[in-house]
DNA sequence: ATTGGTTTAAGACGGTAGTCTTATTTTAGT
DNA sequence: ACTAAAATAAGACTACCGTCTTAAACCAAT
């Protein structure tokens, strides 16, 4: 037998990859404590029995979860930055990249923050985890605050996301899309006038 | 036999109570979902059977938990608006509380942004309820910004209460007490800094 | 002291959670 | 075609979830 979580063949990879895709959804949806095994088996369109063949826990599914999240974001932020050299203007990918899930964001709130609440309360190994996706964020933030030459790079960032994360909330309890696209319109000011 | 949730006398009142009060705690630190029967039992001191005398489903004791929080929040607000007349200095009460708040923010975040956010992803009529938490500090902060004379004091009223979520989110995430402190100071910089 | 309603206590109930075992089918290399 | 490994499928298992019933204990009013 195979060590779990490492199917062999190109058809085993790409099951993993449903059953984390589905996870993935379904976790951002309803949150990882209120997702089942059978609500993942039934979206991934596998035999709930099945898992046990790619993941040991559920606690495993959520790993591959999170680096699934992870490697997008990293490729996303590498796609920033092969797009656009200048600082500000890849700022405003950024808060473009927010305004573009509207509609998510409005439904289920910021996949990042909300899955870090959820797990702070009462999961810290699984916490520590999620954490790394708002690592990613966060360095590629101070890079670029950095680059503009700004002494307090790595606090700019943080005060950038925390903002994002405030109108995430915000926009989730209120439901009010016309509150996201005033408050990243004010996010694009605030990128211009920021000196250097 | 008696409608549930209307305890007669004074000691069943006082236990209502006190599973109100355990229940509270529990949501907060584990999330509303994470939080079971037995968790709140035991919490209060109470069998688990004994809970159906009290409460039918668990929705209504969610419903008792937020009455209360409503309640507190009201009594909250009722203190400010009697301690200080000047609404700049009400807003700084506001800031006051946050910090006063600081140990269980890290831990948990938000009381009620976290529960929002839980119960938002697949719970919309519980969340209809916990929304109402947000509405009473909505309206009060747009109150004071009124009564300094702003033309849009519900704007800013929504602006103030997402950087305070965002501060909280992101002070939760990274467990960072200064990050929370020196936020909260910029609040009050920006409360004395704004147009009479 | 008895009664009748209030409160407590214990536990049964069906359902579903995550975990795990086993048997069967499929696949790829020889 | 045969074989050994990989993958699928079905379902058993324990534990705990929220819910609900029932009987005993308590208590105040007569």
């Amino acid at each position: 037998m195979l060590k779990k979580g490492l199917p062999v063949s190109a058809q085993g990879e790409s099951v993993r990859r449903e059953i984390v895709a589905a996870a993935n959804r379904l976790f951002y949806h309803r949150g990882y404590n209120q997702a089942s095994f059978t609500d993942i088996a039934e979206a991934a369109g596998i035999p709930r029995g099945n898992f046990y063949y790619y993941f040991k826990t559920k606690d495993d599914i959520l790993g591959a979860v999170i680096d699934a999240r992870i490697e997008g974001i990293r490729a996303m932020l590498a796609e920033w930055d092969a797009a656009e050299q200048n600082p500000r203007l890849r700022l405003k990918l950024f808060s473009q990249m927010i305004l573009g899930s509207e509609k998510e964001l409005l439904r289920y709130g910021c996949p990042m923050g909300s899955l870090n609440i959820e797990l702070g309360k009462a999961q810290p190994a699984l916490k520590a985890k999620a954490k790394k996706m708002f690592d990613l964020f966060i360095d590629w933030l101070t890079q670029q605050f950095a680059a503009m030459g700004h002494p307090q790079a790595a606090q700019l960032a943080m005060e950038l996301m925390a903002r994002a994360q405030g109108v995430a909330v915000m926009t989730q309890v209120y439901g009010d899309r016309e509150f996201l696209q005033a408050q990243l319109a004010e996010f694009d000011n605030w990128i211009e006038a920021l000196p250097s």
